[in-house]
DNA sequence: CGTTTACATTGACAAATATCAATGAGCCTG
DNA sequence: CAGGCTCATTGATATTTGTCAATGTAAACG
């Protein structure tokens, strides 16, 4: 875990956030400069649930996720985290900790922004106001629909359900090597590894997809939105 | 469900929202002309998932119960409102409607808020916008916890949970008569209305509490506690 | 009163899902 | 290259949970 403080301008980088676009000039230039840009091996914690929340955290490389650690060391991925997302976290109205973790999925760099410096520029910018509330509905709203998957949902439906996830939002391509692991993806589907398993290969051989190690292609969209609607 | 219009003065309400005494004298009696009070039987609903989003709505007396209609005509509910809590929606700043619906659990009274006016109102008293953003944050990690609960405990615990959290957030007694039904605390715990019933029963049989009909008695806290951790 | 209606309860059974244990496969490391 | 590591896979089994059908119960109503 490197810390390259300032690596890049933001301006230049690919993987800014929408932040950066919704400020003042005078406000770019000072994220630019305030920003810590960190590296994380994909395995490692970026910041645990229950520590305090000092920093909100934009991803510009790799891949995160977002878990919850429930009962019995068992974990809940809420959801995935690309470059260019960033991650605030409820508590920072609240009680100023982190009330979910984040964790490195593949090799992954990220951005820290002070938390005051952060809500300055959200106070001070009212665009920005406005979106980053729009995004907090939007992944409440998520969240619901999240809630009545897992629970009203077998197994099938949640696991196609994954893997559409995963194709339209994640990897944005119908062939995908599927970084997360097996673990990963009964986390994200509130399952068992070996329950998770073994519906990855019914899909197999129903022939919706087509899975080798970790590289999945959908081979019949249709189908699998079947699967996953009637749950 | 007949119609009162500023049937009485906020200012009088007992059941007044914290967002009336976050706002101006000069807002407070705009708010108190424009409000719209309206009595709904217990089993109307409110506002209906998928319906514009047109007011925000504050609870005056009763009870009513947010809940997400999923598969199958299967509802979960997320929460139970009281009087004086005030409820918006994710839809707010998304797209106008409203991603779940609101019900009427006991006979209950409601003011309606138009939506411009609740908008301007945050925008226009700061202390107000701190206030909603915080109450925001609250569900959101409530709803994770949920998520937990659901998904990872068993029904036992579910159920203990949810008897505890009748018992301090809802009704506010470790004696109550409960006015939700059997299928509406299944609604809630995500279970079948007949497993609910049956773990009911084994509380009661293991003596954490009495149950006659719909009142309620916790007399074993701690045992209730412990049976919703264990899961 | 009897009848209807909605809600609550119970038991028997089937389906869904987790757990446990064993094995395999790939990859690093000394 | 052997050993040790993690992750993936499989089969057998036990547990959890839902479904279905029948019955009970009590308030509401003509």
């Amino acid at each position: 875990m490197a810390i390259f403080t300032n690596s890049e301008r933001c301006e230049n980088c690919r993987s800014r956030s929408f932040l950066f676009d919704l400020i003042s000039e005078q406000d770019q230039e000072i994220l630019d400069r305030a920003k810590q840009e960190v590296s994380f091996n994909a395995g490692e914690i970026i910041f645990k649930q229950g520590a305090m929340l000092t920093h909100v955290v934009c991803v510009t490389t790799g891949l995160a996720k977002i878990y919850f650690e429930g009962l019995d060391k068992k974990n809940l991925v809420l959801r995935l985290v690309k470059p260019s997302e960033l991650v605030g976290g409820p508590g920072m109205f609240v009680d100023q900790r982190h009330h979910y973790s984040l964790g490195a999925v593949e090799d992954t760099r990220v951005c820290f922004i002070e938390i005051g410096l952060y809500r300055e520029l959200v106070f001070r910018n009212k665009p920005l106001a406005h979106e980053v509330m729009a995004r907090e509905s939007h992944h409440r709203i998520e969240m619901y629909e999240k809630l009545v998957n897992l629970t009203q949902k077998q197994m099938p439906g949640r696991v196609a359900e994954a893997l559409i996830y995963l194709s339209t939002q994640v990897y944005e391509s119908l062939k995908f090597q599927c970084t997360i692991s097996r673990q990963e993806l009964a986390d994200l589907t509130a399952m068992s590894k070996e329950s998770a398993i073994r519906i990855l290969k019914d899909l197999k051989e129903s022939g919706v997809v087509t899975i080798d190690g970790n590289f999945v292609e959908i081979i019949d969209m249709k189908g699998l939105e079947d699967i996953s609607q009637k749950g």
